[in-house]
DNA sequence: AATGAATTCAACACCGTGTCTAATATCCAT
DNA sequence: ATGGATATTAGACACGGTGTTGAATTCATT
């Protein structure tokens, strides 16, 4: 047999044109106005999609975005499962690239992004982008930190997670002097001083 | 003349009451779903107060909700200006002792606070919170260390404000690994090595 | 006790929701 | 290219919550 499991024999396309339609008029009405006021009716209209054909693919406008969340986590999943190249002895430099790679992805996806994390954002993409990460993060540290406890690793993972996407946040929102590459480069080196933690 | 504004006349203990019945009420069903499920009707069910009376003090669920954000933000701003002893040697200590005041201060409105800062939460009071403590203590770093740039303050304490948040927020949720106590003190001994950072 | 204000109760039109049907348009495989 | 399958459309429907109103009533304050 063949592999039974995904065999995505790729969605139809007019499936696909109207839920970009509709994905694209939902990012107009995100921009305007938090999520809960954003009604099926009047994104159907912007969207140019009959309201019926919304409910024959969505249960309502929070599924639609968890959607939308699922594929970006998606990508997110991909691109760390490819450095997935484990350091165990990772230099300064490997950290710094991969925090700058980070930024490179949520800049890649601004649009979207922006919407998530901002104002109006919803909390539980923030928490799944947080918990995609510990896993390895965690590991890593001990690794790096054989005297380390493991809930140590984890309080320290939560502190510099919430913190690196507090810097993110702030870039994506588009504050003047928060460029992604300056905060990005604060990022890794207040993580880099951070890391002393674990010699306490 | 006495003093010309808030004369506070003192509400009418019945709209206390019925604002109190509400407030214990939505946080029963926070509790339960998030904000944008809880209707006004099943709300006035469960607090015993008629329909109509809750459209004379509010808009709809989320002035309610804005108004209890509010209020714990008052409280918080009260404990702050209290504490504004100003510190420009502040010793380790004195920082170690303001970062467990404030998680006391969380401790102690903790059901609102897990929700609001929890899943479903809203993000606007996450960013309240945060700029509420934004200009006192990047003015603190800047005296603490003349060399530092404001720019370089600011990113530094976006990326610590929320990293201390991130703890909090676990402790919230009651993960048992993540007491107040431990969380507390993990991110003194983590922000005080990362405060090197500064000397960068 | 009297005044003023808050609460209640019932009713109202309004609007978005979610579901359904039949008709139409479009895709995909043969 | 033609077929059958499938997605989209248009319209209608009942349902439920909303936000507002008016009159009656209860309650706090002086």
């Amino acid at each position: 047999m063949e592999t039974s499991k995904t065999p995505k024999p790729r969605e139809d396309q007019r499936v696909r044109l109207t839920k970009t339609l509709l994905g694209n008029a939902f990012l107009e009405l995100l921009a305007q106005k938090p999520v809960q006021n954003v009604t099926v009716k009047e994104l159907c209209e912007r969207a140019g999609v009959n309201r019926g054909t919304f409910y024959l693919h969505y249960h309502d406008v929070y599924h639609l975005m968890e959607e939308m969340e699922a594929g970006l986590v998606a990508d997110l999943d991909r691109m760390l499962s490819e450095m997935e190249v484990i350091t165990p002895s990772a230099t300064e430099e490997a950290t710094s690239t991969f925090i700058h790679s980070l930024f490179a992805f949520f800049e890649k996806n601004r649009e979207l992004c922006a919407i998530l994390l901002g104002e109006n954002g919803d909390k539980k993409f923030l928490a799944v982008i947080i918990e995609r990460g510990r896993e390895k993060s965690v590991a890593e540290y001990r690794v790096k930190y054989p005297g380390a406890s493991r809930q140590k690793a984890e309080l320290f993972y939560h502190f510099i997670a919430w913190g690196f996407i507090g810097l993110l946040q702030q870039s994506l929102q588009g504050q003047p002097s928060f460029t992604f590459k300056t905060a990005a480069a604060a990022a890794g080196q207040i993580i880099q001083q951070a890391s002393r933690y674990f010699e306490t």
